[in-house]
DNA sequence: TTGTAAGCGTTATCAT
DNA sequence: ATGATAACGCTTACAA
């Protein structure tokens, strides 16, 4: 592999007028810079990364950490980060956490070992406490999960105000006996939520005693289950909001399957209005999240950092939801056109 | 950030001996073991990444080609190549190439400038004549895509039977109009494909001019136009084997909102069994892919290749498909139980 | 068992 | 405008 000492000698030229070619400096002759890129043209010589990132102590990588690919929302979160970092120069690298506290603290130390410029985290499942020691080695943002009072900006939704409406479009649907179903994680996100479950059944008297929270169920094969489990164990329920499309995916499918209806028997609501939730039959009543928007937004912020170390602030930037009413609460059939 | 040196002269010894320590080598007595560690931990010491890179000449880093992370079935390859690669010690970083000949050639770079020990390459849409040359800068293996006599090992299924399979089986279920729809990309994976859906034609009896190759539908969006395309343009088809499961379910969709039954006036295959096609109401026939298998197997077949870089070869490892019928073709109602 | 010193490929500083 | 030289932080012959 040619080295810049390489392209150097067959130019005949020193290393240092090399790299400035290399770095597009001004101070080198027409005349030289061409003699160094045909040169480096006849070698096939690329810059070592490896030196580069040592020398310049600055690896133009960022992680984005992130519970797993295959779930659609940060599927499409990370592939709209990529492409606005990208345009700054930057290469995105895709850490999957799986909720785990372990891998979580192994991705961060990305940024100790200097293989990482900074982090975005859009999940958060260790302790504060143990996050924090790594804003040292350089910037973290938030995006999607969010805490109150910490020191790095944050990008995230109310998702408070979500399950807020969410709960209250079921109950003014008419469904009295609530559930709200979230994943085995309960992270500060899940916990907003379930505080705008909880403040949305009060400002409507219904009582909490006979409203049900569910932990645990994360994908379709939860939902079918959970479907099953409602109706045998606590068939007075008749309105769910799941924090998931495929939750609510797999408990409209076990129903089609049964002798329940959807929306009249049970009403469930979704998160993220990911095109499963569209194409279910009863299509899927879901909060769609501005996905695009957050994720240029926490590139943006991330990438100031970078160039400017300021003294680190927690500003939260909060971006608009929408309920997307369809088929899985609608009790009364409106009339289309 | 601390560096080795000052790990050195906190524990009173010399780098060598700690850079035994950070890499478990022998000779180092246990009592001086114990004062480096004390040094490392007090320090907060980490090693740098980029100075062992470039050092070593390695960087236990591999990426991982592929069109776009949204879609499910590259998703579910990169989530178990990742479990399979990090278990041995490597980092996996994932590269979008948007089925973008230039992106494609862009992050085979990543070969050249020593930023990665190997590549997987899970689509392919340049000509070999301009990949080729990079396989002297480090392993490269195929998975998924394939090609016949090129010199680098290939992880797949059998894309050509598989599709004659689906072919013959809409067949079998008594369509004689059929079409085969695939993306924008004319991959040779497609021309596989192409080729099992003729010959099946073929060994059937049914002339090809009767039958269409529709190019370009990718997602659900376009499945959706492409029913509506075929109800008006093209009414005498009646059975369909898409390349995807998303474009059959954007099918499945619209025709519910129309007066066309399926599978009886319009039967229609997917590809890759996802989720998707299981939810769909009628759920969806589609070809399971192996895929655990096909991603554990490549990453071995290329960490094999990282620890003996012998001389390359060009070893298929073919495996099992497997057809899922389901209610999008299964015309004659079977009886259940 | 431990240490010295060279070198991996760049880039920044300072001369010239 | 160009070049010599010293880092960046680590590993590895080789010496002791």
């Amino acid at each position: 592999m040619a080295t810049i000492e390489d392209v150097a000698k067959l130019a005949g030229l020193s290393r240092t007028t090399v790299s400035r070619v290399i770095n597009d400096q001004p101070y080198v002759t027409d005349e030289k810079k061409q003699r160094i890129l045909h040169a480096m043209d006849e070698l096939g010589y690329v810059p070592n990364s490896s030196a580069r990132r040592l020398r310049s102590q600055r690896t133009e990588t960022i992680a984005v950490l992130l519970p797993r690919i295959t779930n659609p929302f940060f599927g499409n979160l990370i592939e709209s980060m990529e492409q606005k970092a990208s345009k700054a120069g930057y290469q995105v690298i895709v850490c999957q956490t799986h909720d785990s506290k372990k891998k979580e603290l192994d991705y961060l130390q990305l940024l100790k070992t200097k293989q990482v410029d900074g982090i975005i985290m859009t999940s958060l499942v260790n302790d504060w406490e143990l996050i924090h020691p790594y804003l040292e080695n350089g910037p973290i943002v938030l995006c999607n999960e969010y805490m109150e009072n910490k020191p790095v900006p944050m990008i995230h939704m109310d998702h408070r105000q979500a399950a807020y409406e969410a709960v209250q479009h079921l109950i003014e649907q008419g469904c009295k006996h609530l559930a709200f179903v979230h994943g085995e994680q309960e992270g500060h996100l899940t916990l907003e939520r379930k505080r705008g479950f909880e403040q949305a059944l009060l400002d409507h008297g219904l009582t909490s005693s006979e409203n049900q929270v569910i932990q645990g169920p994360m994908d379709v094969g939860d939902g079918r289950q959970l479907f099953s489990y409602i109706k045998k164990e606590m068939p007075h329920i008749d309105g769910v909001f799941t924090g998931s499309d495929e939750v609510a995916a797999g408990m409209i499918y076990e129903a089609a399957h049964s002798d329940w209806k959807i929306p009249e028997d049970l009403s469930v609501v979704g998160f993220d209005n990911q095109m499963l939730s569209l194409l279910m039959v009863p299509s899927i009543t879901t909060i769609e999240q501005p996905v695009k928007k957050l994720a240029d937004k926490t590139v943006e912020v991330l990438l100031k950092q970078l160039l400017h170390p300021d003294p680190v602030r927690g500003k939260s930037h909060v971006f608009d939801h929408k309920l997307v009413v369809r088929g899985s609460t609608r009790k009364e059939k409106l009339i289309l056109h």
